[in-house]
DNA sequence: AGCCGCTTGTGAAGGCACGCACAAAGTTGC
DNA sequence: GCAACTTTGTGCGTGCCTTCACAAGCGGCT
């Protein structure tokens, strides 16, 4: 998912024409399989079959493709080699992007050892945390530094992209400094949504969304289950067992909305 | 498509209204939020302080809000209470959802202990792996069992949402036995994609594309930095540390493309 | 009671993304 | 060298999502 969320605009104006943002995420995908392809030994490969292994329609991979330029051969297919080279140019992979991890508690130790980073040109380059306990041990051989390094150690190593995985509570404050030393690109982790200068890139991956956002499609498809054909009703889960209680009325009298049932006319 | 509006009426709550997706996710945030100003002892909240401080439009949470019924006061705002009621009955949080996750390597085991689940009504009540190493143990008191007993165990334990947490070649057979064991919700962290039956829904989590997602903007932020204004072209980063060696032209000799830059324009 | 100010709910418009379908361009076979 | 076939690149229609802007509704004040 994937919210593009705070800013993002703005900067309008200035950026006439880009590759859109569903798009790239999806180039990265694209990636992937043709690095494997490539170990396969496949030397070219259409858009039709790139698009099954993908998941996605092929003149939606065509045109993600086209973005970047017209790198295919008519009759042929893209040549592998080729296209994954435009690929890492085009995502910028062709520079080394320095790492840095603030919060090595549950989640962050994970991240750390998780070998899908440094593996694809993300080397984890730089370990912070608050714990005394953590700080001064190294997780893979990099060093755990307080995170009151964080402006001298990031700004020493040219980090450029920062990934918070810290306590809710924490990260806002990880994020300032963050910022403050030069980062523009946070992949966040921490429950909160962070306040950024507008040049600032945030993304965030929240755990619990992507949970709750698969419990509504269990909660729709018990109701299409239950429900005999009611076509109409994949929508609000307005179970039996929950009869609407007003969650404490006293909080205020107020009626619990008298238009019947929200105004849906 | 606007509101056929079968004729529910008079009953309390029913609004059969398909949710858009990209609204679901967002009402997923809008939940954790409220829970902060429960907690901060706020009895309502307007629609524009609940916007900023999720980071959305104000116009856009109260569509999403309208999509679940009209709970809010005209001149007030919403009841936090009432509010968090009904978002948590829009997103099936009434029903306990288990959570089984498989694969307890080095991102799994971290799932396994990530607080944020089990705190949020989704507690992970079956684990699984092939390693004999950890097959056995215990997680956070919840035993690690071999995959083959994933069918039984899930039927028994009446999971409803699987987590995959393995590496990529073992993941589509895992999720396999989980559509097989009646799994109908997955979410994925294994760099795949996963094939199943239409009536499975999978959610992907793919960090190392969060990462290059990132990097495609750091490359993006520095040609902006660097070209002096030059509107036009902040499409492809055609950077000059690359000069785009055909990466080995000898597949065919094609015209590395004529047409600058993929026909924008 | 009646008016005023505040906030919701939503119609309507604009923008973006998806997917179809086809022309262009390249390859293979004869 | 030509015809048939394959696959790319993209113009265009369609539908979803976002955003604006405002009428309707509700509480508070006089």
């Amino acid at each position: 998912m994937t919210l593009p969320q705070a800013g993002s605009e703005g900067v309008a104006a200035r950026v006439p024409r880009s590759i859109p943002e569903a798009s790239v995420a999806r180039l990265a995908v694209y990636l992937r399989m043709l690095g494997e392809l490539a170990e396969q030994g496949a030397d070219t490969v259409s858009s039709e079959e790139l698009a099954a292994a993908t998941g996605v329609n092929s003149a939606k991979l065509r045109k993600d493709l086209s973005y970047i330029g017209s790198y295919g051969i008519r009759g042929v297919g893209y040549s592998v080699s080729a296209l994954v080279h435009q690929l890492e140019r085009a995502l910028g992979l062709n520079h080394r992007q320095a790492v840095a991890l603030i919060g090595v508690g549950n989640l962050g130790h994970a991240l750390a050892g998780y070998g899908g980073f440094g593996g694809r040109g993300f080397p984890v380059t730089a370990l912070f945390d608050v714990d005394p306990d953590l700080v001064g041990i190294h997780i893979n051989g990099i060093l755990v530094e307080h995170v009151r390094a964080i402006g001298d150690t990031c700004r020493e190593r040219g980090i450029t992209i920062g990934m918070i995985a810290t306590p809710g509570p924490a990260a806002q404050g990880i994020c300032d400094m963050l910022v403050e030393a030069g980062v523009r690109c946070i992949l966040n982790f921490a429950p909160v949504v962070l306040q950024v200068p507008d040049e600032v890139e945030v993304r965030k991956v929240d755990l619990a969304v992507e949970l709750q956002i698969l419990a509504f499609h269990v909660a729709r498809k018990r109701l299409v289950a239950e429900s005999p054909e009611t076509e109409a009703s994949l929508a609000v889960p307005a179970t039996d067992v929950d009869v609407v209680p007003p969650p404490d009325a006293q909080t205020n009298g107020h009626p619990v909305n008298s238009t019947l049932n929200g105004g849906m006319r």
